[in-house]
DNA sequence: ACAGTACCTTAACATTGGATTAACACTAAC
DNA sequence: GTTAGTGTTAATCCAATGTTAAGGTACTGT
């Protein structure tokens, strides 16, 4: 399982869902913030900006509702998704729901399969990530093709492993450009990173030797380039 | 927002629905067009083409059924896809529907994912685009018959169960490309995923036994690809 | 309605290969 | 010669995948 770590922000009042969708949602590598009522949920939102709201429609102090409106009209937090929970016989509240802006309802009693599969769906949705990145880099001897997760060097096709086609294609995305390791374990790796940065080295020199030793340039002191 | 530009009538007579649905179709770029009953419904599908109706089973004036019976006599009206909404007991009217010459139901209530997947989904079978699903593909020593619903290997005519058939036909639809298991679920399985993941390695592993290990290969970490 | 069967899904356990680290070698700059 | 930075190798670890079997569900035919 690659690490999701979208974050999602539970509002309920009810003690005993908070933990069961929290627990559900940490076991799945959600990063998971709760609110207890409309108001806090507000303002968690515009603080930490989650990628998702599960949020109960009943609820004191401000309801579900309520607060969907109010992130609506923040022009910060109108794009997040809003999935509602509801009970059973709330009918109502699924229509009411959908013209404040929610996305998605989940009735009670919450099963975890379903919350899962929601939140799965709607995330996907929101964020079509590879779409943006190039589908194909292509130089005279080499094509990196990420449709096809292969390298074609000189003609000759390669399978390369995750990381390290993932460095390749992030060096070769700036041809000459120099990265620091640092930016690479950011961009290659991710924000939460748990490695040592002579990891890349390691990586660096099996690309090199896949490759002829052509393309990936040291520059001592500061990082490393892509050449061509 | 991409713009979608794709044009769609809803028909129902209680504003609600219309103005939920209106709501959620513009806000992923469509243009909605309205009626409110099966007579009205006929006349702007007449006058507008739309790509897509969405119509209400019951309502004065012309019920659904009726409005889809007259759309699909008229040459110029015959082709539009239409989806019936109706109420979660009328099962019978999703059968007779169907004869009507509808292409697909929702139950009511209605849900904004469950709406827009189905949207899509008829949109994209529509364009000329989604041809891909070939009635037939072929390679060297494999066949993959959608018609017959079997598969050709060396010769040898072998009975694939359905969801291993449909797995197969998938990955081979694009020779060559990696797909990730989300992506499979999305497309194999269907938008409301209820199963593990790891679901499809089972029949990964299914059809390489039948396939003699040839054809479907692991990309680790990322998913599994077709390569002839 | 019933039994029988094939299929789908899941969980558990086995296996593998990529990722990571540490240790040591090398090089250039001072 | 020393040092800082990088190259290289090999051992280890672990997450991802392979594999099997069992349970449940949906068909099929009677």
């Amino acid at each position: 399982m690659i690490k999701n770590s979208s974050k999602i922000l539970v509002v309920d009042d009810e003690q005993d869902i908070l933990e069961l969708v929290r627990h559900t949602l940490n076991k799945e590598g959600y990063e998971v913030h709760i609110a207890i009522n409309g108001q806090q949920a507000v303002e968690k939102a515009r603080k930490i900006l989650p990628d998702l709201i599960l949020m109960d429609v009943m609820m004191p102090v401000m309801d579900g509702m309520e607060a969907c409106r109010q992130l609506k009209e923040d022009s910060e937090t109108k794009d997040i998704s809003i999935i509602f929970l509801t009970a059973r016989s709330e009918e109502f509240a699924e229509l009411a729901g959908f013209e404040a802006g929610a996305d998605d309802y989940i009735a009670k009693p919450i099963r975890s399969r379903v919350l899962l599969s929601r939140i799965r769906a709607i995330l996907r949705r929101q964020s079509p990530i590879e779409e943006s990145k190039t589908q194909r880099i292509e130089f005279d001897d080499l094509i990196i093709d990420r449709e096809r997760f292969v390298v074609e060097f000189k003609g000759q096709v390669i399978q390369f492993p995750r990381k390290e086609f993932e460095l390749l294609a992030f060096l070769a995305s700036k041809p000459s450009r120099v990265f620091s390791r640092d930016e690479i374990l950011e961009n290659v790796w991710g924000n939460e990173v748990l490695v040592v940065d002579r990891t890349i080295d390691v990586h660096v020199r099996k690309i090199r030797e896949k490759l002829a030793d052509n393309y990936i340039q040291t520059v001592k002191g500061v990082g490393y380039k892509f050449e061509h």
